[in-house]
DNA sequence: AATCTGAATTTTGTATACATTTTATGAATT
DNA sequence: AATTCATAAAATGTATACAAAATTCAGATT
């Protein structure tokens, strides 16, 4: 009756902290992943730290330098771009194959999180906008069915995801977002595939020029 | 002016020889990777070769379980399909960027290309035609310019590329195949994305049907 | 002052020893 | 015969010791 609960091994808690403090950018990009401070930081012998390394760089999160140790990935501007380029396709793959595969109860939580989010958006509640506006493209990409889609585009969403604490959202857009979500809805439900595809994939080429903006005018502050 | 060549980690050099024996199936699907063995074999010491099997966990080629060790990633059926449909698709986008931003020599390698398929094609040599094949779906993703695509084009390929060997090409379906290659050149030449998106998406889905055909016929042969 | 040089230091890479968990084995019990 | 349980064996997880490479820094040289 034993519950089989596989215990974590060092290495995967020492990845899920360092992947935690990468991705909300405690560890700036770029910077060295010293052994010594990182196995004091955490607890953990060198052994484990350094398993934790190659399975970050297998996530895009960090490099490996032969002979030099591991560095923060850095997310350049470039990077954002590629990245949400490949992201903008996905989601209207995404979005596509929900319109045909989405059940009931499924679109009914989405519906549910859509009034979350127009109620964080009165409320002019960001945090809780992002978080509901991200539960909805998650279930969008569940609702796909197809799990290396989903393991695909949560794996790009983690790489760019610090460069959205960044990002200014100026009103205009954010109404604009939330008017874009209102119409993903309604395809939705309508489970007008092509459609869906065209707004997903234009939905997120938006949010690519907000961030990039963002970025572009973080990058004329710092010079 | 001594070059600064970047010598490769036992780590490395591990993993890229358990990666070849992973692809070429020389490992079986689901076989357990014990370390004692792997060590003699690999003539390393388990801390590299751990740290190796955490890189190939990271391409999606092993799986870690806690306590017990890595075991190659199993390919089944059905991971099969949801990684040709999500290759369909990023094949399209790449053959729709690759319209808009390909150059003069790009495509004249690719002419070149076409015609060693053809020619493989001819003298019915199988290997130099998927050779030639990945080699010209390699320089149309390369055209599109997005490392970030490249990038997740070349995993989803290496993940399921052993299936490619198992599966029983029929001259109908392969003739099929040069005739889509054909009209993939013309519109790549026309610089017609949308068009070229849709017969990618439509070759590479094509392509899936031939593969988990002869999953299914070796699936019965083996009961 | 800037550059070069070469130890001293630090850091990474690797092997191995020890700890813990899982798996195999085999006798005892039903 | 099948199952249970205790023990032994093997495997994985972790820490540490040693090796090799990169980096630092003081002093010499220009």
């Amino acid at each position: 009756m034993n519950a089989p609960i596989p215990i974590a091994t060092l290495a995967h808690v020492a990845t899920a902290r360092l992947r935690d403090m990468i991705i909300e950018g405690r560890i700036a990009p770029g910077a060295r992943l010293n052994e010594r401070v990182l196995t004091e930081k955490l607890q953990v012998s060198r052994t484990p730290l350094r398993e934790a390394f190659k399975i970050l760089a297998g996530e895009g999160l960090v490099e490996l330098l032969p002979q030099r140790g591991a560095v923060v990935a850095i997310v350049d501007a470039a990077t954002v771009s590629a990245t949400y380029e490949l992201m903008a396709d996905l989601e209207g793959l995404a979005g596509e194959l929900a319109a045909e595969r989405i059940q009931p109860e499924e679109l009914a939580e989405i519906r549910a999180l859509q009034f979350d989010m127009l109620a964080s958006h009165a409320r002019r509640d960001l945090p809780g906008y992002f978080r509901a506006n991200m539960q909805i493209h998650n279930k969008i990409n569940a609702a796909a069915r197809n799990p290396v889609l989903t393991e695909t585009y949560l794996r790009l969403n983690q790489r760019i995801y610090s460069t959205r604490y960044r990002s200014n959202l100026s009103n205009e857009r954010w109404d604009q977002a939330i008017a874009e979500h209102t119409e993903i809805l309604r395809l939705l439900e309508a489970r007008d595939g092509p459609a869906l595809r065209t707004l997903l994939t234009q939905h997120l080429l938006n949010k690519r020029a907000t961030i990039l903006a963002s970025l572009e005018a973080g990058q004329a502050a710092a010079a």
